[in-house]
DNA sequence: AAGGGCCCCTGAAAGC
DNA sequence: TGCTTTCAGGGGCCCT
């Protein structure tokens, strides 16, 4: 469950590993985890690749390479960009590590890419739960599942961090939709980055119960909620991520906010502020947990008009 | 526009 | 103890 932070750690740890590396060699494991080419084609497109660069866009990992132009790979000459995007879902890891290192039986079972470096290093893309995919975007028009990842990735939402989502534009996105907040958070075009566990942290640290309709938050509450955002996010990404599941950073390793975790994965507990027992309802088919007396459900006498 | 339901998939945990 | 069922979740898609 990579949300924003998780695969903004993993960028951190990988970029600097990958960056200026050429990817000698390409290992298909299992074709269904690239889309846009069948196993051969995207090694051959890929192998001899120069990293320029790894960035992200909500939940998405980009990662910018330029290929020898042409078709020969042979000495200094003319490149081209290559942008492969990769989705880690719920559960996919991207593991930079040596070639001899052992990934324990699980993850060596559930290991489908392998991108073997020019340092003699890999980097592998391991997914349990068969969700996340790289999209290879090359030819035109091309594989239907790549063109509707970079349709979503288009679609995203404003980044909310760093500058990326003014006050004055939240509160105005907030005013114009009618539907539930959490779900609302989850919605990728609305905002991009955030997933279950953010989405149910925010809201609480907001004091916003997460079935409120965005339109009837009042000034304050909006407030709130921008500010918890902000904080929830770069608290996550300070403490590199969460790792409630499955997730590891680019090096193997675990996040460290799951014990700042106040409401996600503690139904039933008190609440950390008042002591009332954490509430858990499916929202959307997405569990969702706040605390009753802390989020306030809905104040029908202060509805806006 | 909003919201519900289903699907993908597998391992861990809970239930019997 | 061991087998079976349930659950988790990002996001696409379909239907109302």
């Amino acid at each position: 469950m990579p949300e924003l932070p998780e695969v903004e750690t993993i960028r951190r740890t990988l970029g600097p590993r990958l960056v200026g590396r050429t990817i000698k060699r390409v290992e298909v494991r299992n074709p269904k985890f690239v889309a846009g080419a069948g196993p051969e084609a995207f090694a051959r497109a890929v192998e001899g690749a120069r990293v320029r660069a790894l960035e992200r866009r909500g939940k998405f990992l980009i990662i910018k390479l330029e290929v020898p132009a042409g078709d020969g790979h042979s000495s200094p000459g003319p490149t081209e960009a290559l942008d492969i995007l990769v989705h880690l879902k719920m559960a996919g890891q991207l593991v930079w590590c040596r070639p001899e290192e052992d990934l324990g039986p699980t993850r060596t079972k559930h290991t489908h890419v392998v991108f073997s470096l020019d340092d003699g290093s890999e980097l592998r893309y391991v997914d349990v739960r068969h969700f996340g995919r790289i999209y290879l975007p090359t030819g035109h028009g091309g594989d239907p599942f790549v063109r509707r990842a970079l349709r979503t990735l288009e679609e995203l939402g404003p980044e909310p961090r760093e500058g990326g989502l003014a006050w004055d534009e939240f509160r105005r996105m907030l005013a114009s939709r009618d539907a539930r907040l959490k779900p609302l958070l989850l919605d990728q075009s609305f905002i991009a980055g955030l997933g279950n566990i953010y989405s149910d942290e925010c809201l609480f640290r907001a004091g916003v119960h997460p079935l409120r309709k965005a339109s009837s938050l009042t000034e304050e509450e909006a407030r709130r909620l921008y500010e918890a955002i902000h904080e929830v996010l770069e608290e996550a990404i300070r403490l590199h991520g969460t790792s409630v599941r499955d997730y590891v950073d680019g090096e193997g390793r675990r996040g460290e906010f799951d014990e700042r975790l106040e409401v996600y994965g503690r139904p039933g507990e008190p609440c950390l502020r008042c002591g009332t027992p954490i509430a858990r309802i499916v929202l959307g088919g997405r569990s969702t947990h706040f605390c009753p007396r802390c989020q306030p459900a809905h104040d029908e006498s202060r509805t806006n008009v």
